[in-house]
RNA sequence: UGUCUCAUGGUGUAACGGUAGCACUGCAGAUUUUGGUUCUGCCUGUCGAAGUUCGAAUCUUCGUGAGACAACCA
């Protein structure tokens, strides 16, 4: 997207990656062509972490005119689904970005099996009869060497048949494999005969079917299918390091010197503190229920950051803030939290919500009076406009912001008389309250004075609180979903305690009886708001207009909460 | 007793041989009809030791520390 123009300052603070693009776009290498991939294996749902990889592989292609397409990893039958496929196509049309070609590994099934007998015939490969503990125990260690199998050196025919038969069902799953011959002893372990094809009889393919038995292993397919499709850079994280010269050392035995060839590059990936971002983690949080849901508005899914309220613009602009290295660290969750808290600070309207109500009665208002005032939407976005909210005797009001025996510093509602604004009306005077049998406040009284009407000229009066409220009439019920950090340590895989035992027990707190005011009744589904000196809230999926429901995407920052722990 | 990779405030990230900057967090104060926002200030950093150089976060060497790699997963 970026158009380079003489007279524009030159770019400065490219991250590494766009730096060797840029470098290999100077050299000319690959025709001065960019092409990437987002190689996504459908086996689970999108999380933060995939995020980061899907902005730099499509930021990559756009910046510097090149595409990039969405790849499925589709090489193990064993652990996939179509499920995924289409959560993974929408949760990236959903964070803004589109590919240039939807292509899977599996379309890439004949010409991998062709490249494998080629590997055979060149003597580059080879069937190996031995089991997988057999195979496991030849490896080595890092520091020893391996052994080599009894098979290495069979005859290329022979090798050839058996691969045939493999894949026309002729053997059981398990019972052999194909492996490439490089070298036993070498010290990167990935080099020692790795096991390229594997039969897999037992599990359908969810796009070829039954149609292959052999099915390439991750280290034959990925390289193979970036340069089938013409890919310039791979893009992956740090684990896949070791992995790139074998990745070379494939091409480089059916690619000419100089011709086109794509290039692996690795980056950091994403960890954040409080969670989780294993997919293996997060599938167990799933299947043991301690989520509800892979779309639970805890998890760091796509699709529970969606549900959470989180919007693609806050999460891609998180990421772009935390930037791409080789350094592996642990993002700071405060960092995401500012992000949406920075990008629903225009867009959402305010809105009062009353959590635990405690009615004020405002003895010298007329009763069955109303009054329509005026408030806006939004201070910090004069676009918003403001709406109506009706005014009267009887309110309800946080019972937090009433205290009976108050320190000097609490600003609110107490007997002393301080004044205090409800917000948008007027300025009222604590005059008493109401307590039941158990000692619990039930109700609050006070008076206004008719003179300070926010809007009117002794609305300007300026008092140290202004507090929320609803009327009392008109106010509607909702449940609130407090969602919080879902462990209650930093780095949860860190930690030698039970994965359970770290779960944060405040991670979801849920509220009925909860009064909102009646703007709030047409409230669609993941639409922002914040609800005024609490938070930022979005309407939750299974919201009906019977039953509102309102999940907390991130709390307001809170000096007062701090200043009373 | 392997190979590869990495090392800048509490966290993340810049500085590409020439003044260590930015964001987040934290702490103060000002403003505020959100104890929010905004504004101002403050705290805190080049892993260590040699070397090259007029000059080193940056280059070299040696340490130290951390991570990845031994799935018929990707």
């Amino acid at each position: 997207m970026t158009i380079t123009n003489e007279n524009e300052t030159p770019k400065k603070n490219l991250n590494f990656i766009e730096q060797m693009v840029e470098n290999d776009l100077k050299e000319g290498l690959n025709g001065g062509r960019i092409q990437t991939r987002f190689p996504p294996e459908p086996n689970g749902h999108l999380h933060i972490g995939h995020v980061k990889a899907i902005c730099i592989d499509f930021g990559i292609a756009e910046k510097y005119n090149g595409i990039c397409n969405l790849r499925f990893d589709d090489t193990n039958p064993v652990k996939e689904d179509v499920e995924y496929v289409d959560s993974i196509k929408s949760d990236i049309q959903w964070l803004g970005f589109h590919w240039e070609n939807l292509y899977y590994a599996s379309d890439y099934f004949q010409q991998l099996y062709d490249l494998a007998i080629f590997f055979i015939k060149e003597g580059k490969a080879y069937v190996d009869e031995q089991s997988a503990e057999t195979i496991a125990q030849q490896k080595g260690t890092p520091t020893t060497p391996g052994t080599e199998s009894p098979f290495r050196n069979r005859p290329i025919s022979e090798s050839l048949d058996l691969f045939e038969r493999m894949n026309k069902g002729d053997f059981a799953d398990g019972s052999m494999v194909l492996r490439a011959k490089i070298d036993m002893a070498h010290s990167n372990m990935h080099f020692r005969d790795p096991i390229i094809y594997r039969i897999i009889t037992t599990h359908p393919h969810h796009r070829t079917g039954t149609k292959w038995k052999v099915y390439p292993m991750y280290d034959f397919a990925h390289g193979q299918s970036d340069y089938f499709e013409g890919v310039t850079h791979s893009l992956c994280t740090l684990e896949f390091e070791v992995h790139r010269p074998l990745y070379d050392w494939f091409i480089d035995q059916f690619v000419e010197e100089g011709a086109y060839r794509p290039k692996q590059r690795e980056f950091n990936r994403l960890n954040i503190t409080y969670t989780v971002m294993s997919k293996r983690k997060l599938l167990q949080l799933v299947e043991e229920g301690l989520v509800n849901g892979w779309d639970d508005p805890r998890m760091p899914t796509v699709c529970g950051l969606r549900r959470r309220g989180y919007t693609a613009t806050s999460i891609r602009n998180f990421i772009d803030s935390i930037g791409y290295t080789k350094v592996e660290g642990m993002i700071d969750v405060s960092l995401l939290e500012h992000a949406i808290r920075e990008d629903l600070k225009p867009k959402a309207d305010r809105v009062c919500a009353i959590f635990d109500p405690i009615k004020l009665i405002i003895t010298n208002y007329p009763e069955n009076a109303t009054e329509i005032l005026i408030t806006e939407n939004n201070p910090e976005n004069e676009k918003s406009g403001t709406r109506e909210m009706p005014f009267g005797r009887e309110l309800y009001i946080e019972r937090s912001d009433f205290m009976e025996d108050a320190p000097k510093n609490f600003f609110r509602l107490t007997p002393n008389g301080r004044e205090v604004r409800l917000k948008s009306a007027y300025i009222v005077q604590c005059t008493g309250f109401k307590k039941d049998a158990d000692g619990n406040v039930t109700e609050v009284y006070c008076t206004y004075d008719p003179t300070t009407k926010s809007g009117t000229e002794g609305g300007n009066k300026k008092v140290k609180s202004t507090i929320n409220w609803v009327n009392i009439h008109s106010c509607i019920d909702a449940e609130v979903r407090l969602y919080d950090r879902l462990f209650s340590v930093e780095d949860p895989l860190a930690s030698e305690k039970d994965f359970h035992e770290l779960i944060n027990p405040e991670s979801l707190k849920i509220l009925q009886g909860c009064k909102v005011e009646a703007s709030l009744k047409d409230a669609k589904p993941l639409s922002n708001f914040q609800f005024l000196k609490i938070g930022y809230f979005t309407v939750d999926e299974e919201s009906t207009k019977d039953h509102l429901i309102f999940n907390r995407t991130v709390s307001l920052k809170d000096t007062w909460a701090k200043k009373t722990e």
